[in-house]
DNA sequence: TGTTTGCGGGTAAACGTTTTCGGCAAGTGA
DNA sequence: TCACTTGCCGAAAACGTTTACCCGCAAACA
């Protein structure tokens, strides 16, 4: 159907393999059979068939992302889907396309690794997954390249955000407007809530604050009703936190919720901060006092990344993005009025 | 590397030209090698190499996603990222992948039909573009199987909301409501733009209502800042609506800005009604009324419209999905109390 | 008994590339 | 002049499949 690259090599009166190492730039081609054969690429709208050059042996210029399967919310993820809409841009630039690998294939299952070889990809990314899952690990533990995005493991370079940082500057911020009561509603046990959980303690120890118990609360991610159930309990508390760091941001939306039918003002009565610093969530007032982390920097840091390895480029081992503290609304000087106890 | 059709055969003590026939349901393979065969499969974990499947000839089992180029969101879109999410689902059932097409390849630019060729997609998906650009005419004028969503095309099948139905239902509900002047911040002329800001005027006529030129207004999608600006003008009106309608969900986070900026409450002094029934949208208060569009079934519907094209199974000219009115707490009965001029 | 039929399976070409190897001509040094 | 390098290019194998075609054999038929 298309233009093969015989039809190329008939019209320039070459043989096949001449114009093949003229078109990746082989130094044993004078430079005027190069011109000749780009003028004529021009003309007959040459484009190469990807799946030759795969099978070939080479690389297939594709690219798996594994990411959340199943279940959760996989694209339509408020953060991740950012982080991947830019690896995908990245990853374009450089001539890569980019395949979600699932393990549901037709009928039957497939491993991970399975799709990843038969659609021969040259590298996988990897992120928002349970990075303990034995198929996980298949794929982490093989000769594919790989990056993974908030998780880190031995010898497979990783894109992370600062997250240490980023709880750090909220409590900072939080205690310098006089919050001493800080509740936490954090993620389910995974690399990035347990970095942040232990960032929160460090913060609170070295502020000087005392955590209770009950204070410290797990919430699954992006789901507000469960966090609604929440910060309903946090707010019934004898003792009431006069601050609430919730897991990202998407769940400050129930922890609004929670708030409005407990008849609590935000930020007057409590403040709240997220984190994650979604652009849709920016737009409501009071607008959130959360924790910016760059998705777009990060899905292009893990493109690079992984490209690099694929290429046998030098690579940084790993890397930690900055985040930065967005000073919204929700987070407000600690009522100096009547003490509610 | 992995395992090929040739060691399943020397396993077997067969021919590869056997095993494929066994492996692809040819019939003139008896019973019993074709079980020696499965069951090899699974001793040696064999996968087909989808390149040299697509090499030959056949197929490739991969879709193409056309799906807002650069400068646009992309995948965070909040609406077709879920219809992407469930076309994706359905697409791996069948057995297919997806990758998406861009016109960025490497280094140079490169045709839309261009790209799906040296990817060689068996259809494509078109979704949210520009529709009038030359370059995606020459995909749906192309001999690939293609389904466009929220565009029609003759011989091309299709998806779509029944936008005409919804905007009918929002206007109803909010006559119901008592609601005489009726604003409507439509989109940007499209498809479905047209459609919908259509049904609008003739529900207002159907309704006995005159709608004065400054109540229709246009407004980029996805642009809070955007509605913001337009609807502080709709606010500012001597003779002010009493409800508005906006063209997606994401928009009336704008308005409500604009609302408070104007001290206007909602719904109380204005009613506010989106449209796409985004489920982030739903978790904030007051509930936003819309209409809802059925995304994951717009989505599946596409890829089996697409799939039984390349499949060569009969199937519809074109599918009008069915959408739902959201009747949340942003519409309420027009205030009785003082006029308001 | 000789000829068809159908079943089961093998042979080889083809898909569009890349890459190794070798060859030929011209230039180079002695 | 000879051997040797260098510059350019072609032949052919290879990647892992699918598929058109052929072949042998047993059963069935005349």
């Amino acid at each position: 159907m298309g233009v093969t690259i015989r039809d190329l090599a008939e019209h320039c009166g070459l043989s096949v393999s001449a114009v093949s190492k003229a078109l990746n730039g082989y130094s044993d081609i004078s430079e005027a059979t190069r011109q000749a054969v780009m003028t004529a690429v021009r003309e007959l709208d040459y484009h190469p068939n990807a799946h030759a050059r795969a099978l070939k042996g080479g690389r297939s210029y594709n690219l798996g992302v594994l990411f959340s399967d199943d279940s959760q919310s996989g694209l339509t993820h408020p953060f991740f889907s950012t982080v991947l809409e830019h690896f995908k841009r990245e990853a374009e630039q450089e001539g890569y396309d980019i395949t979600f690998i699932g393990h549901r294939m037709g009928n039957g299952r497939v491993t991970y690794l399975d799709h990843c070889r038969y659609r021969e990809v040259d590298g996988v990314c990897m992120a928002c997954l349970d990075f303990d899952d034995a198929e996980v690990r298949e794929v982490t533990e093989s000769e594919l390249p790989v990056v993974t995005i908030d998780r880190r493991f031995q010898d497979v370079p990783s894109v992370m955000s600062d997250n240490e940082g980023g709880i750090r500057a909220l409590m900072d911020y939080a205690y310098s407007l006089g919050h001493r009561r800080i509740a936490y509603v954090h993620g389910p046990s995974s690399a990035v809530s347990d970095v942040r959980l232990k960032a929160f303690r460090e913060s609170a120890e070295r502020l000087g604050l005392t955590v209770p118990a009950e204070y410290l609360l797990p919430c699954r991610y992006t789901d507000p009703e469960n966090a609604r159930a929440i910060v309903q309990v946090l707010l019934s508390l004898p003792q009431r936190p006069t601050c609430i760091l919730m897991c990202d941001d998407y769940n400050t939306t129930g922890a609004k919720q929670a708030a409005v039918e407990s008849g609590v003002n935000i930020p007057r009565d409590v403040s709240l901060a997220g984190f994650d610093g979604l652009s849709q969530m920016q737009n409501f007032s009071p607008r959130l006092t959360t924790v910016y982390q760059d998705a777009p920097r990060m899905g292009r840091e893990a493109a690079r990344l992984l490209i690099a390895q694929i290429e046998n480029r030098p690579t940084a081992e790993s890397v930690i993005v900055p985040v930065r503290l967005l000073r919204g609304e929700t987070v407000a000087p600690v009522a100096q009025g009547p003490k509610t106890i």
